[in-house]
DNA sequence: CTCATTCGTTCAATGCTTGAACTTAGTGCG
DNA sequence: CGCACTAAGTTCAAGCATTGAACGAATGAG
């Protein structure tokens, strides 16, 4: 047992500290634009800064392409305004996805706008490294405008640390590989891999913010993945790990997992068992049943509603986050799905004092991850606004 | 559904920031000072800082009797260093508990030695809100030393929200009761109310660093309760209810718990259940027992053992801490705990990379929960220097 | 044309750390 | 005893991003 040392916070020089005032009021005056377009004026009322701030930090954005100043606009007494906004020619940034059946790409824009997208089913699971990126590199091409590229997100079924796919019980093959480095070779550019619940919660988080507050987002492919927002960021945990809620257990003695354990939700209420004891081959098809009423698919889904409901109860026992966001394919069954989850989680939550739990259904549809990678390289963006003038 | 907006940082002003600047490196070096004592040149090297600041930022503290000045030590060439370590007459911090069984009490100093401690076993079950503040005020008054208080820690078995006690199922008098208010008039203090379960986990971070990292720190009294830290904080969740191990579910029909839900962990791993398992009345009986190798009473441990490890198996999925300490009851009984906690994590936890998985035993025996009430006091002081001066 | 109004720019003042130069207070050696 | 050496602690001008007030610019109302 290490008795460690109290971690001691690095100082920083005046100069250093007067230059992150700078950077940090620059992501104040990026995060307002991301929000919405404004004059000068109407940025300094909405950031509290003052005008004379806003016209020095806003004079190299403009200089470098990343903001453009509008023709001023005709309102009312005084002079007029001109509005800034991202630069329509602006940099933008690349949302890639690898998954069991399909590779999907997105570009955004700073403002978060859709450029261009694309999805195309396939089964990879029998495809090797390098064509798997070539193809997906093939597609990045394809979407990719000719404008700056800030660089590109990367998704994958799985757990990655440190830049690395540790886990992937889906895409076994590609554990370990390297992901991110090859197609960044391949399309010379910065690329950054994360796994694909956590980019669906933070496509949820930026750069519109769904939820206002701290939530979990929840989706489900062939296993379950739970991003956890908390404070504002994805928790990751201490090795990429975090909000595991397939492997949450529900039953101690119950049905076998392929991790090793017993009983984890999972079993109960991954999609391939919900397909499963409905009697279907694939989510559309489910879905046409559960809308003509097939007791069957609505039977299937209120037992995996259940499971996820003590699974998700258990997981607000612990985080004690107020808000659940249902995505991927349980936003498209939540319809049939929302009562048995609320049902268990009203039951097994604790509750005191004025706690809430909402149950929400993601609006997203299937390119929340894209969406989620190529936010990821927007946000470091805003976040960090050097970035900006590389 | 609201779309809120994304949240914006405040912006300061610049001689805000500079004020910032100066607290963020006073924070620093007592910080290292909490670490060890030393001399200007030694708190600049270690710290980063220069010895003209250094000079500057503990010219104040020495003058407001927070720091003392050593006599010179004479160690080798050179003009001789004159260390420098908190005023052994300076502020001190109390930390006061008030659980089931008992009333505790202890104060320490900004160097986290204690200085006084008293624990009174006490079943305050059937005490109203008065009688227990009032035995409470006269305990601490008794061990507070004739120096400045920074304030009053309060430890209740309960989840505490906004100073308030919300919910206490082994105290429900309390619940809602103005005990911070309470106290805080009675003594003329400042008082700070939270959960034990949090407190405890304090204790092992606060002034030093058990873990090195974030952990969880899992002790039981009637109920289990986790203190998780993330990132050096005590992570508390948007209502005070994060870390409720004991309601985690490991049978979702297993047995009736007194919130409403089956098969909670509490029902199989609480002190209670394992108590009545082994056909003893108190912790130190069944110690005695577990000593003698009693075997009843070795299988209700080990019972208890593989139902707290499938609960934290759960955890470690969900947070990704790589450490767990076992404290309160738990640290007591971990010799003949720990291998079936362990067993259950290692087949249950998932794993890839290098990632490892630690439990471990607390050193801190019953004073855990004041030491953390009084911490919560004394690091408060210490990250926002400014209340040094008030 | 003049006044009112609002937008955007210019500029001196502000305050904390730095690094170099300096003072202080010891040791070691002839 | 005195002089060189070493390290601790102190003094002080320089540096930088924001501010707020004053100023210039651009339009509508009368």
């Amino acid at each position: 047992m290490c008795l460690g040392r109290t971690a001691i916070l690095d100082p920083m020089t005046t100069v250093d500290h007067l230059r992150q005032v700078r950077l940090g009021n620059l992501r104040t005056v990026l995060l307002a634009l991301v929000d919405k377009p404004g004059s000068r004026a109407d940025l300094a009322a909405r950031t509290g800064l003052t005008k004379a701030t806003l016209s020095n930090l806003t004079e190299p954005l403009l200089a470098n392409g990343i903001l453009i100043e509008d023709a001023a606009t005709l309102a009312g007494m005084g002079r007029p305004s001109k509005p800034l906004r991202f630069h329509p020619g602006g940099p933008v940034a690349v949302g890639a996805e690898i998954n069991v059946s399909h590779l999907a790409v997105e570009t955004i824009g700073l403002d978060g706008e859709t450029i261009c997208r694309r999805l195309v089913p396939t089964d990879i699971r029998n495809s090797g490294l390098n064509e798997v990126l070539d193809r997906l590199a093939t597609l990045v091409r394809e979407i990719t405008p000719p404008r700056p590229v800030l660089g590109v997100g990367l998704a994958v079924p799985g757990v990655v640390h440190d830049g690395v796919l540790v886990r992937a019980p889906n895409l076994p093959k590609l554990v370990g590989e390297p992901l991110a480095d090859g197609l960044a070779r391949r399309l010379d550019l910065d690329v950054e891999l994360d796994n694909e619940a956590n980019l669906a919660a933070l496509a949820h988080l930026w750069p519109r913010h769904l939820a206002g507050e701290d939530f979990v987002h929840v989706s489900a492919d062939v296993g379950i993945g739970a991003g956890v927002v908390l404070g504002g960021e994805v928790y990751r945990g201490a090795s990429g790990f975090a909000g595991e809620l397939g492997h949450v257990v529900i039953e101690r003695n119950g049905v076998r997992c392929t991790c090793g354990s017993r009983g984890c939700v999972e079993r109960y209420a991954g999609l391939d068992v919900i397909l499963k004891e409905a009697g279907r081959r694939r989510l559309d098809s489910l879905a046409k049943a559960l809308g003509a009423g097939d007791p069957k698919a609505l039977r299937a889904v209120q037992a995996a509603g259940e499971a996820l409901g003590v699974g998700l109860a258990t997981l607000m026992n612990l985080f004690d986050v107020p808000t659940v966001v249902l995505g991927g394919s349980y936003a498209v069954l939540h319809e049939h799905l929302s009562a048995a989850v609320q049902s268990e989680m009203d039951t097994r939550v604790l509750a005191g004092g004025e706690r809430h739990t909402r149950l929400v259904a993601s609006p997203l549809g299937e390119f929340a991850v894209v969406r989620g990678a190529a936010g990821l390289i927007t946000r470091r963006a805003v976040q960090q606004p050097e970035r900006l003038f590389a």
